[in-house]
DNA sequence: CGTTTTGTTGAGCACGCGTTCAACAAAGGG
DNA sequence: CCCTTTGTTGAACGCGTGCTCAACAAAACG
């Protein structure tokens, strides 16, 4: 090769990705990317052909990242089943004022709703990451006998992401961490408690 | 006064908010707005000084004739008011396909984390509008005897307020309206089904 | 050691952006 | 009926944007 590349690629789209995260894709200028990873245009361009190519790379990398190890720590790997589930939650809220960028799949599902077909199926993608996850979880809980089995996993999983994703939205805005998990600690036995489909 | 406004201003705040709304702050120029309004760009920037305040106001507009206008409608105004709260939730994804392009203050919320006060302030009073709605209903519900007092509604409200941003997120990015109304059936009774504080 | 291959450099381009302003046109006031 | 006031016009400006490219430098290869 020629000149070693400064960056391996996966930490490069880390850094790449939390500008992104932090600021959305619209605001971050393609200066702001030079700036973080200390690299020159021409080299982003060679490597990911536009803005956009650079964005779908670091969607990807979150996917792959952030996402999936956070469903693996939390929704595969954790005992019980519901704890892991509410540490899941936690995680995104519990790092402090500023440590809490939200999600970049939240982010993008409501940025560019019109978004060109790889960056949606991205997102498509790790959103069905998080949802899978959330079934598999609720197996293990209703094998261990912690969830009775009233309602469909699909379902339940498809809340889950519902509340999920809102959660997120209030994290993104600046909600008060105490706020948000006096939500989550009440809202996430709500949702799976069994139930008769009420009335109303 | 001179020339005769083409536009009262509550319709032009309609029109403009409207822009905003589908494409987001940070994607809608200038000229996306004289091209809606057919205004040119001296006569919106007289009124309203720059683009950010004219966001500002579209914001306002939007809290005053969208979000108070559903508040009313559904929250204050509808029998059982749990009713109410149901074709709340529906209201925000049952107009078709492009017909619902999310809700401005959680597109908002999502996209400037970061924004300048008075947008802030403006997101903040919009979402407490809605929350106030839900406390509002929660209480008629409890008198109709529809509901046990059993979680404060204050703590109830802010879980309303997190599912229905965790919604709002998953009709901006295109989920089917039959997942939605799926999620949406089943969650809501479950919120609010009366619970000793679940373990996990 | 020469050649190729590959990542890097950084000045620079065209474009669209937010914004301004001098000129104008229609209503109100005395 | 003039003058002021106020909403409108639309050309134009400076700037930051996404992006390009010719030159270059270091590893890989035989």
């Amino acid at each position: 090769m020629g000149r070693r590349p400064t960056w391996t690629e996966p930490e490069l789209l880390a850094t790449v990705m939390a500008v992104f995260r932090r600021k959305g894709f619209a605001h971050t200028s393609v200066r702001d990317l030079e700036q973080a990873t200390g690299l020159h245009p021409g080299s982003l361009y060679k490597a990911y052909g536009n803005k956009e190519g650079l964005f779908t790379a670091a969607l990807a990398a979150y996917n792959e990242q952030v996402a999936a190890h956070r469903v693996r720590i939390h929704l595969d790997e954790t005992d019980p089943p519901l704890r892991g589930l509410h540490a899941f939650f936690v995680s995104t809220f519990d790092g402090g004022e500023e440590a809490n960028p939200g999600c970049l799949l939240t982010n993008t599902a409501v940025e560019a709703p019109a978004l060109a077909g790889v960056g949606r199926d991205a997102v498509a993608a790790g959103l069905e990451l998080i949802e899978a996850g959330f079934r598999r979880m609720l197996e293990r809980a209703i094998a261990a006998g912690d969830l009775p089995p009233t309602t469909p996993n699909d379902q339940r999983a498809a809340e889950l992401l519902a509340l999920y994703q809102g959660v997120l939205v209030l994290v993104r805005f600046g909600t008060a961490p105490a706020k948000l998990a006096g939500i989550v600690a009440h809202a996430l036995p709500a949702l799976l408690a069994t139930h008769t489909q009420g009335e109303h």
